[in-house]
DNA sequence: TTGACATATTAACAAATTATAATATGATAA
DNA sequence: TTATCATATTATAATTTGTTAATATGTCAA
């Protein structure tokens, strides 16, 4: 049995816009975000960019793309990331003007 | 010995957007910020829209009072919430045309 | 092939968050 | 006053998230 029934339309929009916002909500995670923002970059690039763990890294980008915040592609030894999602880089820009300013 | 000396200054941002967006990152607790956004609320009107236990609705009043999303002033028997951040009202407005086309 | 580099996955644990229940405080009306 | 309604606080169990370390996989160059 679903919960999605008994929710309103509008605690549906929040959820849904929740579970995305969650993914920014974290400091190097959105770190990523703004340089992805930029461009794609390869796995290794984001490391030293952002200076954590090379696993940390990864399983962050994991979780992003498993919520369809970015994908990636091979380039020979390395993998490319990049957001493909209007709403994500649209946020992005938002939250640069917002915080940024 | 404070961490923010050894951080960017772009990680320094990300790490205080991030505490602000953290709190947007919940489905209720964006629901309340999302009416509060349309004018001040009692609790226990908050607590009807949204369908909260009024404890749960108090405990994420307090914490968005606390990193400064919201104040409150008394009202005869009721308290009322508002928000008094203009940063928030420009995001709550940003995720609205994103999410809510 | 093998070695070296780039990235991904897994397991395990620490720390933070969420939710519930119980109780406390504060204001008003009778 | 006291009863009642509105809100806040506290304690705590359950769950989720963050982090590290270890190991696996995949690619290329020699």
């Amino acid at each position: 049995m679903s919960k999605a029934q008994t929710l309103s339309p509008l605690l549906e929009q929040c959820d849904l816009a929740a579970r995305t916002i969650k993914l920014l909500a974290h400091p190097q995670r959105l770190m990523i975000l703004c340089y992805l923002s930029e461009g794609s970059k390869s796995v290794g690039e984001l490391q030293r960019l952002c200076g954590c763990s090379q696993s940390l890294i990864s399983q962050f980008l994991a979780r992003m793309k498993s919520e369809d915040l970015v994908t990636h592609y091979r380039e020979g030894k390395f993998v490319r990331y990049e957001i493909r999602n209007r709403q994500i880089l649209q946020l992005i820009r938002a939250l640069h003007k917002i915080f940024c300013p």
